[in-house]
DNA sequence: AGAAATAATATGTACGTACATATTATCTTT
DNA sequence: AAAGATAATATGTACGTACATATTATTTCT
């Protein structure tokens, strides 16, 4: 691996990986910095640089300017999740995607929703529950409060057609969102609707969203029984 | 945002976010050329190929050579998820941490592990469970195998004193890995290991990983009631 | 000795140029 | 008209240079 040819970033992230892996550069350590890499490597700073940065992004390296680039000693691996529309997701499984509104209503928003979205008591919102399918059988359970300020184009959106969530990934695009992954036990209302028993384990995912500061969406999203979210890293 | 002062890669990623959320460029809209957006924003195409990389790496923009760069028809956010080592999750929280091994066992794995690692029936392996504690309340059932041919050095170390996770971030770095998270309710074992009923939701980890081709490790990761996985978008 | 000012340094990024590469559009050929 | 060869084009990336910025190391001053 050394100069010669031209060297990719690609290549060059390659090499440092392996030097990481094979433990010449070990957690902690002072790697070179980047100028004596791209002489080493025989290649331009900027390609390093690249490399370096994208290793960084990634969670091997730690960097600082004037300290150097070191090792990650507690390498806190980033994991990538995506978070697809329900419908893509289930129709990326190769099966047939349905869906039902539930119910729609006006309405001032319960405590822990003003707690979550930072709205007032008073404030004007939409709650929605509908219940999503995969093949027929119940995959997702939606309980969601929108903020009618935030996107009031949502009142003449027809729900019975298009879900909330894919109305708003279309129409309300957001800047931040916070997302939480737990596990409850399904209640007596919730096991009717996804036909399944009270008790049951259910996969539960909390999404809030955020235009700045104002607060656009909660969501409750509960899964059927057996659903597991995959991660790659 | 017109030309004048020198323009920054966050910068022109921020504006084009805008144009994007403010929707100047709808979903599925072909936006302007490297070089034409280079040439109204008053920079050099380097930079604002560097902004557009960034977002279409953050799932808002589809780009294709020669095809152009496109506003994603169907946004799929990648959210990014910290994997930290179980200590540190732990300490973060402010709390304080403790673990105990349960037992530890070299043998040969049953079929689920054989088909998770693609590894063969007769591999030699360790098998540990493990309790993780935050502030003397169980908070993570750890049960893994951990393939001996992978990482020879792990039969060496002193499991009791330091948990095979924290063990082997620090010696077996992977390439890899795959990650599920499920809802799982809880048997009577690990109802008593965790210090709860039978039956309550538990939120599940599963983790593979693996160097190029070897599996290394698999791991159950099962977590005490009450568990929430955050993660930002 | 301690504080403040100053220099040194590694990374961060902007620019212009050049060429590579994937993909689409166009032109030939049969 | 279908198939194959060829040109056109937008993104991808490598390079060298220049300067910005954060942080550490050193020196100066009190």
């Amino acid at each position: 691996m050394n100069s010669l040819e031209q060297q990719s970033w690609q290549s060059v992230h390659d090499e440092v990986l392996r030097r990481i892996h094979t433990r010449v550069w070990k957690p902690g350590d002072l790697i070179p910095k980047e100028v004596e890499l791209a002489e080493q490597l025989g290649c331009a700073r900027a390609t390093v640089n690249r490399a370096l940065r994208e290793l960084a992004s990634e969670g091997f390296l730690d960097r600082r300017r004037k300290a150097g680039t070191r090792v990650a000693a507690h390498p806190v691996r980033r994991a990538k999740l995506d978070i697809p529309v329900v419908r893509l997701e289930v129709e990326g499984r190769g099966q047939k995607y349905a869906y039902g509104l539930l119910f729609s209503e006006r309405r001032t928003p319960p405590p822990e929703i003003c707690a979550n979205l930072s709205v007032t008591a008073e404030s004007d919102m939409l709650h929605i529950t509908s219940l999503h399918l995969a093949d027929g059988k119940p995959f997702m359970f939606e309980d969601r409060w929108v903020s009618i300020a935030a996107t009031p184009t949502i009142v003449e959106a027809d729900l019975e057609k298009i879900s909330a969530n894919e109305w708003l990934v279309l129409h309300a695009p957001y800047t931040r969102g916070d997302i939480y992954f737990s596990a409850v036990n399904a209640t007596e209302t919730e096991a009717k609707v996804l036909r399944t028993d009270p008790g049951t384990s259910l996969f539960l995912m909390e999404r809030t969203t955020w235009e700045n500061q104002t607060g656009i969406t909660s969501a409750r999203l509960l899964f059927a029984p057996g659903y597991r979210k995959h991660s790659a890293i």
